[in-house]
DNA sequence: AGCCAGGCTACCG
DNA sequence: CGGTAGCATGGC
């Protein structure tokens, strides 16, 4: 058995220990506010489990380069006054573009933010309720190999591992690659080597990313990283 | 008081 | 191709 495989299942065993489940999409941490009837378009064609998914899909975008304290309480405005609807999306932001910035203003780029968001949302009506490819997903104005996977993975339940900045600097800083991986390269690796199911594939992101948090910021590279010391390929 | 966040696009050489 | 400026707010 290769190395490789056994540490990036064993790293996975060990983190689900010391961290335990993250609670992540599509369990939302944030309050969901009742709808604002003033500025509700009142759409009712999508069913919740469609609503529900582009929850998660505005929630990928929101949380770009950014905490997700801050997406939170955009999405806690989306919630009250869209309903995640985006029908009632593109409505708002063609009603009052300024007042949809505002909505999303705490998590940051409002103005290209906005731009990506109706993009998808214009995407997702057109695929009515199909799951996307990748690679259409990529061609919308917005969302890049991260964003894809992760509405694949976190609202459509695809087997697709997710590769953030965290991944290639802690598994990088592990010997399992060089730090200028692609992001192809990176997500073969884990898709080839872990056992996981889809779950676990969730589980996994959200794992590194906690841990990433604690030991990986950029000006403290893996300092003091004990955890996973263990499972360094040399 | 700087860094930095669950990145992406556009543009450069 | 690979590398990087610009985008913007809030938390710590």
């Amino acid at each position: 058995m290769d190395i490789i495989k056994i540490n990036i299942n064993k790293i996975y065993e060990k983190l689900f220990d010391t961290y335990s489940n993250q609670d992540w999409w599509p369990t939302s941490s944030y309050r969901k506010d009742k709808l604002d009837t003033n500025y509700s378009y009142f759409d009712n064609t999508y069913s919740q489990i469609e609503i529900d998914r582009f929850e998660v899909i505005i929630g990928a975008i929101l949380t770009q380069n950014t905490n997700w304290n801050n997406v939170d309480r955009s999405l806690s405005n989306l919630s009250r006054f869209t309903d995640f609807n985006p029908i009632n999306i593109l409505n708002f932001i063609e009603d009052d573009c300024d007042k949809f910035k505002q909505l999303i203003r705490p998590s940051g780029y409002f103005n290209q933010k906005t731009n990506y968001i109706k993009n998808i949302s214009n995407f997702f009506i057109d695929l009515n309720g199909e799951v996307p490819s990748r690679s259409e997903l990529l061609m919308v104005k917005g969302v890049g190999e991260e964003t894809a996977d992760s509405i694949l993975l976190y609202a459509y339940n695809e087997k697709e591992f997710v590769v953030d900045a965290y991944t290639k600097r802690i598994f990088s800083y592990l010997g399992f690659f060089k730090e200028n991986s692609t992001y192809f390269y990176v997500k073969k690796l884990f898709e080839d080597n872990f056992n996981g199911n889809v779950n676990d594939y969730k589980e996994y992101h959200a794992l590194i990313v906690e841990h990433g948090k604690n030991y990986y910021r950029l000006k403290h590279y893996g300092v003091k990283d004990k955890l996973l010391n263990d499972y360094k390929i040399i």
